[in-house]
DNA sequence: GTGGTCTAGACCACC
DNA sequence: GTGGTCTAGACCACA
């Protein structure tokens, strides 16, 4: 796995656990890949999964069964959507607006770019 | 001034000082606020707004007139379109398009919320 | 049977366990259900129940006679009531007085809550 | 400083901070200690402070402010105070109450170790 | 000077 | 096998 080095490698992987989690890459209720496993597939080291999986629990996105591993949970893909959307309406939205008004971007060039 | 704290302070004070110039509140060749000044302005330390001035000069949107101050180059203007430009168009617009994609937003909801 | 996260399942079935010994739920002398009863009961691995077993039986409250299965001991009772007496008062009742001073809850209301 | 071994030790720290601000020993708006200065007070590696730090900030006890430090935030009292007493009544007495009717303790024993 | 991140390695309790 | 914690040491960006 590449990162940017802009942000932090462990919010990386949390985005990407996240978005997989969204997609239902990863269903309510299943484990996800144990810190190990993840460390070694994503190349990185435990403890750096560790402060991601601290991270998403905290959030209430994945719960612990000890000496099991870390699930899933119920809300897990409303509380990610939630998220999402006020970071959406609230940040990316009026950023894009903001921006491409002060570059000048006509709609119908705008329009061309997203397709509508 | 308020900063988030996710950037760093002196690229804060950048931005609003291009996005200042990109529409010509200051003016091309006119004198920016010396460092004393904008430190007490937005309540930040000098060191701080002269990292900002030397970023802003090393991109050429700034020059230092010895002993005067620091003033708005001719081609400021191009530089910031240019680098705005850049930026919006392989982070901020993929990203906008990533986001909705993932949200499920419908291309009525984005043309409405983008006037379009 | 539900547990919680910052306990080790293992105490907390013994726990669990030693209270019904206590309240003679299961009388001295009696058997006590087989580990593999446990494990199905309250839905864990049985390594798990064979662990708090061990760990009780090392405490003198249970014994174990060679296939067929665990029993509560005479001294059981006096076992039990003297940890959960040292325990309540060099720790539940320190800490009780220590949090209620700290949140400064007056006498009355503490006599209130307690029915004293 | 001294540690019980049955919590961890940033979390130990972060117990006694919010129990400082509490006392106001740290007030409002003050900065605490850098995390380098209560590493080497506490005797921990720098690493555990900052988890102690992390752990406050995410709960808004405290806020950082970029390269300066970390600082109480004005509705630390009121998160802390409020977090307390929902430990107290809602673990903290009840188990208290069952304890001591386990084990038989009379009401007139409780009152005079409550000074009630 | 401040915090923030990551690695490597060790050790532990638990299931 | 699982997670959890801590240390030591390095490196970085920031004010």
């Amino acid at each position: 796995m590449e990162f940017e080095s802009s942000q932090s490698i462990f919010s990386q992987i949390a985005e990407s656990l996240s978005e997989k989690i969204l997609k239902q890459q990863y269903e309510v209720g299943e484990k996800i890949p144990s810190v190990r496993e993840l460390a070694a597939e994503v190349g990185v080291n435990p403890v750096t999964i560790m402060r991601t999986f601290n991270e998403l629990q905290s959030k209430g996105i994945i719960e612990n069964k000890r000496g099991i591993g870390y699930f899933v949970t119920e809300k897990a893909i409303d509380l990610i959507r939630n998220e999402k959307k006020a970071v959406f309406f609230e940040k990316v939205l009026p950023d894009f607006i903001h921006q491409s008004e002060l570059l000048g971007i006509s709609k119908e060039e705008l329009k061309s770019h997203l397709n509508l």
